[in-house]
DNA sequence: AAGTTCCCCTGTTAGC
DNA sequence: TGCTAACAGGGGAACT
């Protein structure tokens, strides 16, 4: 669920508190969360000022005084909470980082989906993750539009699913996707190497609009499965056809069915035939 | 190289 | 009421 806009939050929130301590301790209570020796891992870790706090795509970067970098890639239900006190009745806290001001840092992820990995300065944009990350809407200031269209005009499966492929434009989920080809007045089915660079032009332009918008409310907070405690955002607000009924602009009943296995919504009349 | 399928997980919900 | 199966979904791995 976190998407471009909402790790860009957690970024900005945690960027404020824990920037400039020292993580003392490291406790990794599910080792499948980490991608690597779980011993490496911690003693890499430990000791290590937290020097800044970066993104990439939906990679959280947290760089350490010693040029290694933890990436933390929120998937589905990934949460940080800086708190006084260790929460131990908590069963999803995976990983409790040990603070030198005597906080938490707790990741917690009901799903387990969420993965951690560390890097060198020196690889961390020449490896994965990152590696795989394409152009980011957000961080990015220019673009080269030809190249984003010809990455996209040469796949043949439907425009939704190859944006939600993190390589080629970075950080749309399935709520924002949707969003995005709302206004840009694309149906979602329509296959990728049917798409005009003007269509491109727009995706990437509306891509950039709304993101910018959701992180300036704190992105968008959906009820899932499970209570959150994690950052509360706005965007929600605003959304225009996810999780809607009737399209705002014509007030015709909006599609809902599937595209890659997820939940897809869009309006036939506004977002035309294929 | 692009596309497809399976898999990782667990809380919630539909169905019996 | 209690059980089971289906479902949700980002992305990586393996395979075609």
């Amino acid at each position: 669920m976190p998407e471009l806009a909402e790790v860009e939050t957690v970024r900005r929130t945690l960027e404020k508190e824990i920037v400039g301590l020292k993580i003392k301790d490291i406790d990794i209570r599910y080792e499948n969360m980490i991608d690597c020796d779980i011993n490496d891992f911690k003693s890499n870790i430990k000791g290590q000022n937290i020097i800044s706090l970066n993104r990439r795509g939906k990679v959280l970067i947290f760089n350490l005084s010693n040029n290694k970098n933890i990436l933390s890639h929120l998937r589905m239900e990934g949460k940080y909470f800086y708190e006084p006190n260790l929460n131990l009745d908590n069963k999803h806290v995976h990983v409790v980082f040990m603070l030198s001001n005597g906080y938490y840092l707790m990741y917690q992820d009901v799903r387990k989906f969420g993965r951690m990995w560390l890097r060198n300065n020196d690889e961390l944009y020449t490896t994965k993750p990152i590696i795989e990350i394409g152009f980011d809407p957000v961080l990015d200031k220019s673009y080269d539009v030809e190249k984003i269209y010809k990455e996209i005009h040469q796949r043949k499966i439907e425009i939704k699913a190859t944006l939600l492929d993190q390589s080629i434009i970075a950080g749309l989920g399935n709520i924002y996707v949707d969003e995005v080809l709302f206004y840009s007045k694309i149906n979602p089915h329509k296959p990728s190497n049917t798409i005009s660079i003007e269509e491109v032009e727009k995706i990437i332009k509306e891509t950039i609009r709304i993101l910018n918008l959701a992180i300036k409310y704190k992105g968008t907070t959906i009820k899932t499965f499970t209570s959150s405690h994690g950052v509360e955002g706005e965007y929600q607000k605003f959304l225009a056809v996810h999780t809607k009924t009737i399209c705002p602009c014509c007030n015709s009943k909006l599609i809902c069915d599937k595209i890659k296995g997820r939940t897809t919504y869009y309006c036939s009349m506004c977002q035309g035939e294929l």
